[in-house]
DNA sequence: TTTATTATTGACTGATCGATCAGTAAACAA
DNA sequence: TTGTTTACTGATCGATCAGTCAATAATAAA
């Protein structure tokens, strides 16, 4: 029978049970920062088993990142299937911002990564950038966005704005009364970048500074 | 007389060679990735030596962080002090770019001690950002800069811009044909914030996607 | 049943961690 | 000169690190 067995030996709960654990831990503390008494303690799992199952504290390491990573790239809303539409400042900017908002710990494990050297964390990562390049680039010949801008450095600078707010958010809240609002801050870059992206028509000169 | 004193007992030497030493390591490893022993070994300094001069391992951290933005204040005393004049997007991006290009390592600790959250807040840096919002507020009182934006989440913005970049230059160089061209990006960093950024005048509506 | 496999644990290892201590020597003040 | 402060070192501390090993128990295969 397909029943789950809940206590006692079941392999598979154990490596979950380490998984979920390690996931938290690395990505809170990375991967010097974590021992691995702590994941043995967070799991309740035994130290000696969690070796018997992962390997080494670099392959675990290596697993929670395929785990984590993983699953969080495989439910990106659209990542390159149907990318046929031009990209939307609006609703692109917020999607992206809604869904990393939700997946703090992810973010936060590939920048460890990339800190680590680790670089990619996920081989997904270009493609997904690519998607986006995509959908920059028919915008432009759409004439929705300017054209004098790469595409690749624009993608850049719209990730930007979204992921240093995440991973800055309570410094910058620190600076202002002490109340950080995200909602404020995504309106905000959508009115900056909507402003700033939109094609020259004629005249119109922006006054410069 | 005031000869530097090269060999035998002198502290503000010894400090120094600590300084630069846990700096490269610190930047490159981490705080829970380097020891006492490797910024021992690194700056030939005993240990002993420095727990006496810095006290334990995170004042020493606290030291070489605050030392990094003693410097950048050293070389831009006006991004750092009373500046009285207002922010110019270029210049202000412009500096800041060319100096984290110089000094990757301070981008490299910056990001560390993003993710490492368990270290004290230093308040230099909360200064810092301080600094800019204040440019910023006088930008925008001189109708230099739109006033719907709030000047702390547009001090976020203009950083994350030139911060985001540096720590993933390589990745957006891999999307592209392979090659980086960072001068580029800043150009057209600044080509969207003067756009975006400048003060509507009268209409030109800037034409809604 | 017997046998083989595998999940699981307690006890343990050598290495390394941050930190301390007593002690030495140089600089300085009296 | 003497006394005090300070820079500096060798030896070593207890704690913790990742990882191992023999032994046990549960399951699966024969």
């Amino acid at each position: 029978m397909g029943e789950e067995q809940v206590r006692g030996r079941n392999a598979e709960r154990t490596r979950m049970a380490v998984l979920e654990a390690a996931e938290v831990l690395f990505a809170d503390r990375g991967f010097s920062g974590t021992s691995m008494r702590d994941i043995s303690c967070a799991s309740g799992i035994s130290q000696p088993l969690i070796h018997h199952h992962f390997g080494c504290k670099q392959d675990l390491y290596i697993a929670v990142r395929r785990w984590g990573i993983h699953k969080f790239a495989e439910r990106f809303p659209d990542l390159a299937g149907e990318g046929d539409h031009p990209l939307d400042v609006r609703s692109e900017l917020t999607r992206i911002f809604d869904y990393l908002m939700e997946n703090q710990a992810c973010v936060k494990l590939i920048g460890w990564a990339r800190l680590e050297g680790n670089h990619p964390a996920l081989p997904e990562e270009a493609e997904l950038t690519r998607a986006m390049v995509k959908r920059i680039e028919r915008a432009q010949q759409r004439d929705l966005i300017r054209r004098d801008l790469d595409p690749v450095n624009l993608s850049a600078m719209l990730l930007s704005f979204v992921i240093y707010w995440l991973e800055n958010r309570l410094h910058f809240g620190e600076v202002a009364a002490g109340k950080v609002d995200d909602r404020a801050y995504l309106e905000q870059a959508i009115a900056l970048l909507e402003r700033g992206l939109a094609p020259a028509i004629g005249e119109c000169p922006a006054k410069r500074i």
